[in-house]
DNA sequence: CCTCAATGTATCCAGTGGATACATAGCCAC
DNA sequence: GTGGCTATGTATCCACTGGATACATTGAGG
C-alpha cells in the first residue's frame, strides 16, 4: 500500500513503480521481470511481493500511471486529427509502456482503481474532443470509439508489420486519412 | 523441416502444430509452453527443437495455420459487414489463437514463408469483398485498412474490457454500427 | 552388412513468478 | 524506557520455463 512513508527504503511502491517504466521505456522488447527490478532498486525481489500482491498487480499499477500520462498528453489536444496523431504517436513512441496499458486482462481493469480512473480520463478527455456537442450519448460515445478503434487497431497492425509504412510519420498521415480525418479538410 | 516422412514419431512437425492449437484453444489465458505440449505428443520436450528453431518458430507455424484458416473462413463473406461480423466472430471465438497470429513481431512475418502467404491471402480476400471495384489501388487499400483497423483495434478493446458491451453479439453489432456498416440482417 | 545423417532422449543450465519462514525496524501502549 | 505488534525486507526453496550439449536410436542407401 502506498502512502507509507520510508521504512527501510523510502516509498518502495513508488519507485518500483518509477523504475519500472524506466525499465520498459529502455527496452520494449525485453520481457519484464520482477528480479530484474529488484535488482535494480537494490532490493530481494521478493520484497516486491509486500506492495504489489502479484506480478500482474504491479503491472496494472505501471498501466494506471500510462493512461494519466497519456491523458495528460491528449489533453492538449485542440481538435480531432490532433487527438489522434497524438495518441498515435504516444503509442508509437512508447511500446512497452503501451503494451502493458492494453493488454491488461478485462477483470484487472474493474479491480484496479487508479487504472480504472486512468482510462475514464482518457474517455473523458475523448468524449470533450471527439464528440458533436450537441448528439446524444450512444452518438457521441460512438464518435469515440471509432477512432479509438482506428487508433488501437492501426497501431497494432503497424506494429505488426502487417501495413506496408516504412516511417511512422507515414503511418501517422495514412491513419488520418483513413479516419477521416484528412489534416487539411476535415469533417467532425 | 515438414515434408519428410515418419521416422521415429511420423511426422512430428506437423503432429505438433495441431496439437499446439488444440491446446490454445482450450485454454486461451493459459501461456503456451513448450514442455506442456512436447507430454501430450509423449515425446521430450527437446524433440521439438528438431523441427522448430526456437520456440518462436513454433509459434509462427502456429500462426501461419491461423491465417489460412481465417482466409478460408472470410472467404464465404458476401459483402463487407458480412466480412467484418466473420472477422471479430474468428477472432472472439479463437482468442488465443487471434492473439498468436497478431502478436507476431514485425520481422517474423516476412521471415516466415507460410505466415507471410497466410497474411497475403486474408488481404486477398479482404480486398475481393470491402473493396470498391472500379477505385484506384491507394483508394481500395485504405478500404481495407480502414476497416480491418476497426476490426483489430475494436477486438482488443473489447477484449481488454474498455468498451462497455456485455455480449459479444452485442459488439458484432455495435461495431457494423461503428464501422458505418448498417446492421440489417447479418449473422454469421 | 555398415555407415551416416536425421530424429529423439537424458540431463543440465540460468532464469522466472511465487511461497514459506525468518529477521529487522519503527510505532504505540503501558 | 520497554515490550510487543505490525509493516517491511531477506533468505531460501519450489515448480516451471526456454534453451543447450551430449548421446542413443533408427532407418535408408551404399
Amino acid at each position: 500500500m502506498p502512502g507509507r512513508a520510508a521504512y527501510h527504503h523510502g516509498d518502495l511502491a513508488a519507485e518500483a513503480v518509477d523504475e519500472a517504466l524506466r525499465m520498459i521505456a529502455a527496452d520494449p522488447s525485453a520481457s519484464f521481470s520482477l528480479r530484474a527490478l529488484a535488482e535494480r532498486l537494490g532490493v530481494a525481489h521478493r520484497a516486491l511481493y509486500n506492495h504489489f500482491a502479484t506480478r500482474e498487480a504491479l503491472l496494472a499499477s505501471i498501466a494506471a500511471r500510462g493512461f494519466e500520462s497519456l491523458a495528460e498528453t491528449l489533453r492538449a489536444a485542440p481538435d480531432a486529427p490532433a487527438f489522434l496523431a497524438a495518441y498515435v504517436r504516444f503509442a508509437l513512441a512508447n511500446p512497452g509502456l503501451y503494451d502493458v496499458m492494453t493488454q491488461r486482462d478485462h477483470a484487472q481493469i474493474n479491480a484496479h482503481l487508479g487504472l480504472r480512473a486512468g482510462v475514464d480520463r482518457v474517455i473523458a478527455v475523448a468524449l470533450g474532443v471527439l464528440a458533436s456537442p450537441g448528439a446524444d450519448d450512444d452518438t457521441r460515445r460512438r464518435e469515440v470509439m471509432r477512432v479509438w478503434m482506428v487508433a488501437h487497431g492501426g497501431i497494432g497492425l503497424q506494429r505488426a508489420g502487417m501495413l506496408r509504412l516504412r516511417s511512422d510519420d507515414q503511418f501517422v498521415e495514412e491513419i488520418l486519412h483513413i479516419a477521416g480525418l484528412a489534416t487539411k479538410g476535415e469533417k467532425a
